[in-house]
RNA sequence: GGGCGGUUAGCUCAGCUGGGAGAGCGCUUCCCUUACAAGGAAGAGGUCGCUGGUUCGAGCCCAGCACCGCCCACCA
């Protein structure tokens, strides 16, 4: 074996194994209990980010360590057709190799097209998934266009539909006028720009003087119908019913008055503009007003723009601040930096437009969603995060799912050419259901790509069909998620799940860190901030690479730091040279691994292991990443080799058969452990352990075991050892033993109070301790209310008492 | 504007119910015929963002402030 770990090789070709002899598999299995982790569906098109490696280390071990306790743990792996995101990379792609657009090739050799493009540049994540050691059941890989998948998103559409959840309204709605479609609320990004604010004054229809408004878009004013001011502001308490006159179109409009209107802001006159913007529709809307529209799809003036039709917004907006110029009633313009709405995909500026969209009704959905929240059906982590969901489920409005898209599930509605409205389940209908006409045209929008994304922890197994899969793996239990995804999946899986199996889809969301780019900027290709985590892998190998992303997986934002992997690197090594240390001491003797402790270091050493699975375990279930892998670092480097293999290294040198036994016996123990961070190097360390039957994937993971707890005998030495210490300070007095036991003393932050005897001796100690500084303070006895002093005194006899009783009489002097 | 989180060693971060400030990296000194120099031993380095409060005692609890980050939001 070489004394340098070098993961390269060795990991792939674990991967292969693995896969190849079915251990990733889960499989319908009564008799045992299931565990279930439905990943997130990375997009087709994608690459692996951080983001994801991150998600596959936390899900990875936490499905690993289920896997080794006898669970059937169920990874699931697949992708998603990410609607417009995709559409703009295959027509970026179109446009820049073979300058044409979709528009030109029409619909449906577009979306053949895109599946084309699919077959050559998609679905290669699960390749770099793979690469991580993630044990995806990758047998399963599903797809949200898979017919079979698409079937059920049909199947929940025609159930909400027919629940008259979903409805047709005309409403205003986000627009990308790059990619031509509505876009809900939450797919906008917004961007501070440096913008001009026009005061531009509206003269009244009759007497002298007028209302001044402030714009930026001036170009709307052709679609004013009035002017609103607040009604508790007095400057224009007057001006309220009377008529103003809107600049260049000359026309009379109303002054109203409404309290959504900022008395604060610009002169306090707001020009309604109901077709244009969103707030203006609103307070149009309460007041009965029309909705005249000078905007097309494209972002031009459009037809009803008169002279300016065909403008830009630009364009038109400079003719009518000359218009206004020119007969004074442009009072002044500003620098005025505010944000605005644009496509998180193509940055175009969001329009405001009056369309009419496909909505899902969200009271009846969210209700038991909330309610399941509430009663801890599933549980968000952190706290916090699980407060913000309710909240966010709380606040939910009505969910625009219909796309002005290509690529993605075309809605399963078709209209008559009455203009009813029939929905299936995907099959085409003969005849209308309202009037019975044959005449019928299927809507060509498509759906929010999060309406099929909502069906994930179901539609993968076989759902609508009552599936043995379904039966075995649903419900689920356990979600990694990134906090932004939670209003966007994690609730809409939760009331989808509910609506149709009446079950939540899981019992845990663990949202995790966001990993920042060292310097603190976020990750992002466009800023050129990100950091290819295959890169990682190659330069530290993927075990290393999930100990440091499980290392930087705390609750808060963590800046990416190779110091993480580098730790990680360091405890494959040490692990290694552990392994081949004890391997070389066997070599050729017929040793199996054993556990027949002899001497108090290898009690201590079981003792220790054990109290470490006792946290591991506590740090898995409470999905306390980071902390989890400090206790495996700090068993394998401190306890087991700095002070158990220093300890028996005499034995190792004679070759004491019984001491080889059980050193192997602690290793696997070890490597059983480490498993689920780092699968790798742990995997092969094992295959080379005397007479391996199974891979160390589907061994059990260790029980506890406190058989090595109550050792009278180590504690005096301990005590002993320690004494020694302190009187000299020359820790090679010591025996090599001494030390050992030592280590539980003089260390005593890395062991923490459980079953064990040492342990608790050494919390005893620091309690003590704790006390009698406490009844040292003249303050605190002179100042503290008697029966705290005294419940202080009571304390501490006690501690002590049972001090005296652990350490069988015999403490030591402090 | 609202919500959430953060501020601890040069860097990245831990720090549980209030009771002797921690890790990794980096730095200093010493140690390579020794399982591992991607190693071992020892060490330096911190008014725990600021101000006030509660308490015998505050990194931790409370209030205010400052700065940073994220999410949400209809100030034209």
């Amino acid at each position: 074996m070489d004394p340098l770990y070098r993961p390269e090789g060795v990991e792939e070709r674990w991967q292969r194994i693995w896969e190849e002899e079915g251990l990733y598999n889960a499989d319908p299995d009564p008799t045992r209990t299931s565990f279930v982790d439905m990943h997130p569906p990375p997009n087709v098109t994608g690459e692996l980010h951080m983001g994801h490696a991150l998600q596959l280390a936390l899900g990875d071990s936490a499905i690993r360590r289920k896997r080794m306790q006898g669970y059937n743990a169920l990874f699931q792996p697949g992708y998603d057709h990410a609607g417009i995101s995709t559409q703009a990379a295959v027509e970026k792609h179109l446009e820049r190799v073979e300058g044409t657009t979709r528009q030109a090739l029409g619909r449906e050799a577009f979306e053949a097209r895109v599946w084309e493009w699919l077959r050559e540049y998609g679905g290669k994540i699960m390749f770099q998934f793979r690469r991580m050691g993630a044990s995806l059941d990758y047998r399963r890989e599903r797809f949200t266009m898979d017919p079979e998948y698409t079937r059920a998103v049909y199947t929940y559409f025609k159930r909400l539909y027919d629940k008259g959840y979903i409805y047709r309204a005309n409403r205003i709605i986000n627009w990308c006028p790059y990619h031509q479609t509505a876009l809900s609320d939450l797919e906008l990004d917004h961007k501070e720009v440096d913008d001009t604010l026009s005061y531009i004054r509206y003269p009244f229809l009759e007497g002298d003087g007028g209302i001044t408004v402030a714009t930026v878009r001036p170009a709307t004013i052709l679609a004013d119908v009035a002017v609103a001011v607040n009604p508790n502001d007095e400057r224009y308490r007057d001006a309220i019913g009377r008529e103003v006159i809107v600049p260049f179109v000359e026309r009379p409009v109303l002054v109203i008055a409404d309290e959504r209107v900022e008395i604060e802001f610009g002169t306090g006159a707001l020009k309604i503009t109901p077709g244009h913007d969103p707030t203006d529709f609103e307070i149009g809307r309460d007041h009965s007003l029309p909705q005249p529209i000078v905007i097309g799809p494209d972002g031009r003036m459009n037809a009803h723009a008169g002279p300016l039709a065909g403008m830009t917004q630009e364009e038109a907006g400079e003719h009518i601040l000359d218009w206004c110029r020119q007969r004074g009633l442009l009072e002044r313009q500003e620098p005025y930096r505010h944000s605005i709405a644009i496509c998180e995909r193509c940055e175009s500026r969001i329009e405001p437009l009056i369309s009419p969209q496909w909505w899902c009704r969200m009271d009846e959905l969210k209700k038991p969603a909330i309610e399941a929240l509430r009663a801890r059906l599933v549980v968000f982590h952190p706290e916090s995060q699980h407060e913000f969901a309710i909240r966010s489920l709380e606040e939910a409005p009505d969910w625009c799912i219909s796309r002005q898209l290509w690529w993605g599930h075309q809605l399963p509605l078709w209209q008559c050419e009455n203009g009813h409205w029939t929905a299936t389940a995907g099959e085409t209908p003969s005849a209308c259901e309202h009037c019975g006409s044959a005449e019928l045209a299927r809507s060509t929008d498509v759906l929010d790509t999060w309406f099929s994304s909502a069906l994930w922890p179901f539609a993968p197994l076989g759902w609508p069909e009552h599936t043995p899969d379904l039966e075995a793996f649903y419900p689920g239990d356990l979600q990694t998620t990134a906090r932004e995804i939670i209003r966007l999946w994690e609730n809409r899986m939760i009331f989808s799940g509910l609506e149709v199996l009446g079950e939540v889809p899981f019992t845990d969301v663990v949202i995790h860190s966001t990993v920042l780019a060292p310097d603190g900027r976020r990750m992002s290709k466009s800023l050129g901030t990100g950091i290819d985590p295959l890169d990682v892998i190659g330069e530290y190998g993927a075990d290393a690479t999930r100990y440091g992303l499980l290392k930087m997986s705390s609750t808060q934002d963590v800046r990416f730091n190779y110091g993480f992997m580098q730790e990680g690197r360091k405890l494959a090594n040490k692990l290694w040279n552990a392994a081949r240390l004890l391997l070389a001491a066997c070599e050729g003797r017929g040793v199996e691994p054993g556990i027949r402790p002899a001497t108090t270091a290898e009690r201590w050493i079981l003792a220790r292991i054990d109290a470490a699975r006792a946290e591991i375990d506590e740090h898995f279930e409470a999905f306390r990443f980071a902390h989890m892998v400090q206790t495996l670092y700090r068993l394998t480097f401190d306890d087991f080799c700095d002070w158990y293999l220093e300890a028996i290294k005499p034995q190792l040198r004679e070759a004491d058969f019984d001491t080889l036994a059980t050193s192997l016996g602690a290793l696997e123990r070890l490597l059983r452990l480490l498993h689920p961070v780092m699968p790798h190097v742990t995997e092969e360390i094992w295959t080379n352990l005397p007479s391996r039957a199974t891979r160390l994937i589907v061994a059990p993971w260790p029980d506890p075991d406190d058989r090595w707890a109550d050792d009278v005998d180590a504690l005096l030495r301990v005590q002993d050892a320690a004494a020694i210490f302190r009187r000299s300070q020359v820790l090679v007095q010591l025996t090599a033993e001494e030390r050992v036991i030592f280590a539980a003393v003089v260390r005593p932050e890395r062991v923490k109070a459980d079953g064990n005897a040492q342990l608790e001796i050494e919390r005893l100690r620091k309690e003590v301790s704790r006390s009698e500084r406490m009844l040292a303070n003249e303050r605190f006895v002179a100042n503290a209310a008697p029966e705290v002093v005294e419940g202080e005194r009571e304390k501490l006899a006690r501690y002590e008492r049972e001090l005296r009783a652990l350490e069988g009489g015999r403490r030591l002097e402090r």
